[in-house]
DNA sequence: GACTCTATCTCGGTA
DNA sequence: TACCGAGGTAGAGTC
């Protein structure tokens, strides 16, 4: 990994236009060719970056990266500070352990906890628009879709119309009621879920965890 | 910024649990106290990070990284091969051109490059599930909601969908045509909002910027 | 390769 | 502050 501290400027032009005015910063080039520019805040987000594949030309006073969509950076140099490289190898690489994918788990092996008397019919139920998370039947043997998300966002409850819909062809099913499960569903997305008759629930990851079996239970 | 090169490894505890075995990676710390780890490659996302506000602990041999959100970073150093600080001020920041809002804004000054009589009621109309890019009357008085965006896929069109649904819910306003604006239109967005009844339109950025007044001529 | 969905999304705007 | 939408979204998984 190559950092340089320098006073620089810079133009991207690609999907969009973009200009940075004169300023020390930091440009980060790693072994795969990428190049970032980073301010001295804001996150870990660079002002500007080129991903690999790219090719950097360096010229007195200036870095060209372009790559092959035809997206060019432009890095005018005003003054180098800081020079230095730095062999790093292959990253291991990282251990994540996620929560969007162990909610429908957690959902799937107790179903009781989105409302009483529900029962799990299938999980990831196939259809020809995409799998539904949960199928199940209610107290009533009503069948009832079930869309998880982490955030219940209004995109979520587009998703859950088009599977209401389509097993609602299904005559053998019956009528169809669709349900929205999120760790959080934003306002909106409640207003489009009940306007359209879907009932909304919100579950707690940590108590959802407390009812699972043991080997649902991670940590 | 502080720059610390180091064979080190990580653990994450927050939104989620992760692991970074050890390596010798980049540790960036940002003036705003923001911490971001780096392999040598994988584009400018790093491996972890902790985003500012947060409180830095530098103990010997290991540094914990807290922030009121109740999350937390563990850095174990093994060895440090670099540790340097690089004094850079508030950058100027970042402007850009091309992006939605300015396509929204050219066009909300020149309705008729949607098409002829148009004219504009109101830009960003507000409605319970969202606001309407822009709200116009044609020629013949009905009332028009327009969705604009830079490029026009499906997602799009569904947006458009529920905002005339959500209008045409307001008697007041009568009926209400839906128009799909973008600089392209993809084709599949194209068979959905033509089968919906809602005409596409595809404008150029660069004609747009020449009927409009100078003062959205940005560069 | 194209398409879909997720994200410790980030970031900016606004009520 | 919380919510909402755009992003040069990036990145992973699937078809």
């Amino acid at each position: 990994m190559r950092l340089v501290i320098a006073r620089c400027s810079v133009d991207y032009t690609g999907r969009l236009a973009a200009h940075l005015p004169e300023a020390t910063r930091l440009i980060m080039v790693k072994a795969d060719g990428c190049v970032a520019i980073h301010a001295d805040g804001g996150a870990y987000k660079p002002l500007n970056w080129m991903n690999a594949p790219n090719r950097l030309v360096e010229q007195e006073g200036s870095w060209e990266v372009t790559n092959p969509k035809g997206e060019r950076l432009l890095i005018t140099l005003h003054e180098v500070l800081s020079d230095s490289s730095h062999p790093m190898g292959i990253d291991p690489g990282l251990t994540k352990d996620g929560v969007e994918a162990h909610l429908q788990e957690l959902l799937a092996s107790s179903p009781e906890a989105i409302e009483d008397g529900l029962v799990l019919v299938r999980r990831e139920y196939p259809t020809a628009i995409g799998p539904v998370d949960l199928v199940c039947r209610d107290a009533d043997g009503t069948v009832v879709a079930v869309e998880v998300k982490r955030r219940g966002e209004i995109d979520g409850v587009e998703q859950l119309t088009r599977y209401v819909e389509r097993l609602s062809l299904d005559s053998s099913l019956g009528l169809v009621r669709g349900v929205f499960v999120a760790q959080r569903v934003k306002p909106q997305a409640r207003v489009l879920a009940e306007a359209r008759g879907y009932r909304c629930v919100e579950v707690d990851y940590d108590t959802l965890r407390g009812m699972a079996p043991d080997d649902l239970r991670l940590f």
